[in-house]
RNA sequence: GCUGAUGUAGCUCAGCUGGUAGAGCAACUGAUUCGUAAUCAGUAGGUCACCGGUUCAAUCCCGGUCAUCAGCUCCA
């Protein structure tokens, strides 16, 4: 089945929903009701929620219209008609609608039995095609998605060609949320919270830190040898250097700003660029020393709306491997396209394949979002776009998601929920520069100013952790796996022998546990599989003589007893590969 | 922040629409020394998220706060 065919279903089926609410709640107001990637739903005005109740209620309704199998017909008003039509009826929302529908288009509206719609279509052409759904929640979403407005009921739904689609849909749902990171994060003991540190404030555990150690070591390395300079920059400055970034204009409340005693204002950073630049400020430079690259491991805060936060994928404190390009305009594109390889193979090192490019654009009409420089806008994004098409990538592009200093190239995921994010980042900026003042003497003497690339090369490393316990459900591979290999005794007598390995291993940088308790052989498999750790070592009389390990793979492959020192070279090698 | 759901032992959950709580796992103690997903027995563990109200009596009803989850808004 087409995509095409699946999305017609879903509207009709938003359709037979709306048709069996107004028959059960025939004062509520209808708003919108389209398809979306998973289902649909309808934006409905009432004055009360929906219950749990009410969704079964309307299911059952909605049973009851595709039985009835109404003909779907569509039939094409003018503008009057259409106006007179939902205007007696009292259907605000539809008149808000039509009223806003250009001069010349013509408008259609859909009947299926006693219920019309104000819709530009198509649909099945009998109620009874839609023959496979489900209503998953209802929610309150404001009307045309502004919290200015009013707050809606939504009820979503999905639907397939047929029962047996459903029903695979359901189930990989509900895998999926088996992988949720804020449910395995705390099953594996890679983080827990608490409620007098506050939401958005996650702690990591000593598995869960250890797991972003080995990242940052990873990501710094990485980037040394591709160029950058790593600083280290305060959390804390007074606000006047927010004033020169133009922060305090466009981003005041997203941030933690509070007074000294001496009643300085004082504020915890959001972004590490400001810090960077005062360090190129600090010193005259020419264009010979360009690209100057800064690269920090640092740590924001960005106040978010309690409502936002989830997990460990939106916070209030994160760790951003951040880093800012100077160079020469003539530049820019060259050292794009080196961001665009650095995180491509961080992508690919962690195993993450399920991401797409946004392209993320301004919108002239929000000028207090945005700096105000159409001009600069025009051609950065026309820079960017250049570069992207000559690097043959596809992407989506996306207005008014571009950073308030330029245009961005976003790399986003789903998570098990469906819902996207960014990973990482890459913006072209041609306002801060400005900003701060910032030049570089070009080879005629003069003054001139650089450009910046701001970009993210593994993210943060908390959102990232999340996407990577989902991505492989708690599982990871060796080289990033808090604990590599976990060393189960038979009996006591092996425990000398035991502790041998696990000192040797140690020495040789594997994270390495050592179970040594008086449980049977089956116990400690199974406590080791639960922790998900990659490699189970089991020794008994036989290893321990032999000065062998009997070895199991991610669990459940037995790779039977092996010599040790086959073992660890194998070992080693997986974790120096970062093999995944 | 807004709409809604949820909050009982460290974890997973029971608790019959008001009469001051129960199981399994984990923990602890003892016994068991065992070959690939749970050895047996015992002990201990709770201001039923917190604060207030209604009631003779509240885990249960009402209000507020905090937290978790989903959605909206937002976003690294």
């Amino acid at each position: 089945m087409g995509n095409n065919e699946l999305e017609v279903i879903r509207h009709s089926a938003s359709h037979v929903l709306a048709q069996a609410v107004k028959r059960l709640y025939p004062e509520v107001k209808l708003a919108i009701g389209p398809s979306t990637e998973e289902g649909f739903y309808y934006d409905i005005d009432r004055e009360t929620s929906f219950t749990e109740e009410d969704l079964v209620k309307i299911e059952a309704e909605m049973k009851k219209v595709v039985k009835e199998n109404l003909p779907i017909k569509r039939k094409e008003l003018s503008r009057a008609e259409a106006l007179k039509y939902f205007g007696d009826k009292g259907e605000i929302y539809k008149v808000e609608l039509i009223g806003e529908l250009p001069e010349n288009e013509i408008i259609s509206v859909y009947e299926q039995g006693e219920f019309t719609d104000l819709c530009r279509g198509p649909h099945v052409r009998y109620t009874k095609e839609v023959k496979a759904f489900k209503l998953l929640s209802a929610t309150g979403a404001y009307w045309r998605g502004s919290e200015k407005n009013k707050m809606l009921q939504r009820i979503y739904g999905t639907a397939f060609a047929n029962k047996e689609e459903l029903e695979a849909h359901l189930k990989q749902m509900e895998e999926a949320r088996q992988r949720d990171h804020s449910k395995l994060g705390k099953e594996l003991g890679l983080y827990c919270t608490n409620p007098a540190i506050g939401k958005g404030l996650p702690l990591f555990t000593p598995k869960g830190a250890t797991l972003k150690r080995v990242l940052i070591r990873w990501i710094e390395d990485e980037e040394i040898k591709r160029g950058y300079q790593y600083t280290s920059t305060p959390v804390l400055a007074k606000t006047d250097l927010y004033k020169i970034s133009g922060h305090l204009d466009h981003y005041r409340d997203k941030m933690f700003v509070f007074n000294t005693d001496e009643k300085e204002e004082v504020a915890l950073r959001p972004m590490t660029c400001p810090y960077q630049f005062m360090i190129y400020k600090a010193d005259k430079h020419s264009y010979k020393e360009l690209p100057i690259r800064y690269a920090e491991t640092s740590l924001l805060f960005r106040k978010e709306l309690s409502g936002e936060l989830h997990g460990l994928i939106r916070i209030w404190q994160f760790t951003l491997a951040d880093a800012h390009i100077i160079c020469m305009p003539s530049q820019v594109a060259e050292e794009f396209e080196k961001v665009l390889d650095l995180v491509q193979y961080v992508m690919k090192t962690l195993g993450l394949k399920d991401y797409w490019y946004r392209f993320s654009k301004w919108d002239p009409n929000k000028k207090d979002k945005y700096v105000d420089n159409p001009k600069a806008w025009e051609d950065s994004q026309a820079l960017m776009k250049k570069i992207l098409d000559k690097n043959k990538l596809t992407y989506t592009e996306a207005e008014d998601e571009a950073a308030f200093y330029g245009p961005k190239l976003d790399f986003q995921m789903k998570n098990v929920w469906g819902k996207e994010e960014t990973m990482f980042t890459i913006q072209i900026d041609f306002a801060l520069p400005e900003r701060f003042d910032l030049t570089y003497t070009d080879n005629e003497g003069k003054d001139v100013r650089p450009m910046v690339v701001h970009r993210a090369s593994i993210g943060c490393y908390e959102r990232t952790i999340a996407f990577l316990i989902e991505h492989y459900a708690g599982a990871f591979p060796t080289w990033m796996s808090p604990v590599q290999a976990k060393i189960l005794t038979i009996t006591n007598n092996q425990d000398e022998y035991a502790k041998k390995i696990h000192a040797d291993l140690l020495a040789a940088d594997v994270r390495c546990e050592l179970d040594l308790r008086n449980e049977k052989i089956g116990g400690k498999i199974r406590d080791a599989r639960l922790e998900k750790v990659p490699y189970i070592l089991i020794i008994g009389e036989q290893e321990a003589s032999g000065n062998k390990v009997a070895v199991r793979r991610k669990g459940a492959e037995d790779l039977g007893p092996m010599d040790y020192a086959k073992f660890k070279e194998m070992l080693l090698a997986e974790i120096k590969e970062k093999r995944i």
